[in-house]
RNA sequence: GGAUGGGUGGCCGAGCGGUUGAAGGCAGCGGUCUUGAAAACCGCCAGGGGGCAACCCCUCGUGGGUUCGAAUCCCACCCCAUCCGCCA
């Protein structure tokens, strides 16, 4: 959501910054749209001075015994005349509302231009990808061939896009969200948390998925929504609220459920694990001062990267172009992990900085030291990394000529000492 | 799902038609005092919006309504707590 005061001050400025975008000039229709309802309000305001004024009057006129009646006439005309300001204003502020907050972030000036992913930028690589030997499986064949990945199963119970595991499998999954969970709390300073999977329209709009993207959820019968990432409830647990600067920064993770409608993905990516419409993911959110944000988003970023290094992994970081970032940050990172099955790097991670922009839409704010309010807070999200894809990394990275998969060191622990799943590991 | 009681400023809590945007307390900030601290005392301290400004307007869960005037009365909805029922 955008402060029409920032657009008042640069509009030029603003549409620039929405033409990176891809969209078309706003603001002068805008301005004038809030021209109008200003002039409503302060006509407005000028009748509910005189009506209160009159009130008083009034009051003090019963108490002292006086004939009130033809100030209580004026009153009732005010009155009138007030109600079709009123609604005029109302009116002005809603249409202003409803562009305002159908219109996507502004763009960090390091974000490259370009209209889609071909545009985006990769910043550093972490290993290489590397002969194996044999020739790769994809990950599905790995699992299919286990015996332990099973879309026909899945198929039977839910449809499409879904998927059940089995035996070692199914542990290998649970071994990395605690795994992932473990490494943020223990070595990055995130507190755990466990967050409703359900949440009402007022979380969706804090966080930026409505009003615009409610094609892409579930909704329950009852009015609410499946969360898509845990992004939604962690980040609004600030909604609304006035937080002591001191506390800052606030760093929550969580390992959630997601669910994804995939309203616009027909066709793609249709075979194996990569796209879900249920998918298990630890997220990472961080609530910043408005000055420390930046540096957050590298550590966070730094964070999700060091998941994949211990998994031992081959991973790149890219930085999305205009046309590729998402609607309410100003500045994604993604993690691309090599899948050596696919020959292909594959999305594992994605940490945006959203700045003040789901701030001002939840109304999340800070105090400083003196007391005062200062502002809005800035909020970061990202993932930490998507459970499902590294099961999909680990077991292609992995994988061995004779259809066994290594298990990386840094989960023996988690896997009750297993150090290969092999064809008899079904449990 | 049924019943009852509640939703007031950062927190607690009074107010239940007429200078109440809101007593009092706590926390916070500034000061006096003190070698320093504590205590005590004094002062400040909700958010949002409009206006060049003086200043004004809005907000006591949300939305309607009654009234010259609503935190206070009426209606609907939402949320919370407790008890009952059901239940992992």
């Amino acid at each position: 959501m955008h402060d029409i005061r920032m657009i008042r001050t640069d509009p030029a400025g603003f549409d620039a910054a929405m033409a990176r975008r891809g969209l078309a000039p706003v603001s002068a229709a805008l301005l004038a749209q809030d021209a109008d309802r200003r002039a409503a309000q302060t006509a407005l305001q000028e009748k509910q001075a005189r009506r209160n004024a009159l009130a008083r009057e009034i009051g003090q006129g019963k108490r002292s015994g006086a004939d009130t009646a033809a100030l209580e006439a004026e009153a009732t005309v005010l009155r009138a005349d007030m109600e079709g300001l009123e609604s005029r204003a109302g009116a002005l502020d809603a249409a202003i509302r409803g562009v305002l907050e159908a219109l996507p972030n502004v763009l960090d000036p390091d974000v490259p231009d370009g209209a889609d992913e071909r545009a985006n930028l990769v910043l550093s690589q972490s290993g290489t990808p590397r002969d194996l030997g044999f020739q790769p499986k994809q990950h599905f064949e790995i699992g299919e061939a286990l015996g332990l990945m099973d879309f026909a199963a899945a198929a039977k119970l839910a449809g499409a896009r879904f998927v059940v595991l089995r035996g070692a499998l199914a542990r290998l999954e649970r071994a990395l969200g605690q795994f992932m969970i473990d490494v943020h709390t223990r070595e990055h300073g995130y507190t755990e948390m466990v967050v409703p999977s359900l949440v009402n329209d007022a979380a969706m709009y804090g966080t930026g998925q409505l009003p615009k993207f409610a094609d892409d959820l579930f909704r329950t019968t009852d009015g609410r929504w499946l969360i898509p990432t845990a992004e939604v409830p962690l980040t609004n647990t600030v909604a609304g609220e006035i937080l002591p600067e001191v506390s800052l920064p606030r760093r929550m993770t969580a390992l959630t459920d997601c669910f994804r409608s995939e309203a616009g993905a027909a066709g793609r990516d249709t075979r194996g694990m990569v796209r879900q419409h249920q998918f298990r993911k630890v997220e990472l959110v961080s609530i910043t001062h408005p000055d420390h944000s930046a540096a957050e988003h590298e550590r966070m970023t730094a964070s999700a990267e060091t998941v994949l290094r211990l998994l031992e992994l081959t991973y790149r970081r890219i930085v999305l172009c205009a046309g590729d970032t998402g609607f309410g940050s100003t500045k994604t990172f993604d993690l691309e992990v090599w899948l050596p099955g696919q020959q292909a790097w594959r999305e594992i991670s994605s940490c945006s900085n959203c700045r003040d922009f789901q701030a001002r839409r939840m109304g999340a704010r800070f105090r400083g030291a003196d007391g005062k309010p200062v502002g809005f807070v800035h909020t970061l999200n990202g993932s930490g990394v998507a459970v499902g894809r590294a099961l999909i990394a680990v077991l292609e990275t992995h994988q061995q000529a004779d259809g066994s998969v290594l298990i990386p060191q840094v989960l023996w622990p988690y896997m009750g000492g297993m150090e290969r799943i092999s064809g008899s590991a079904g449990g």
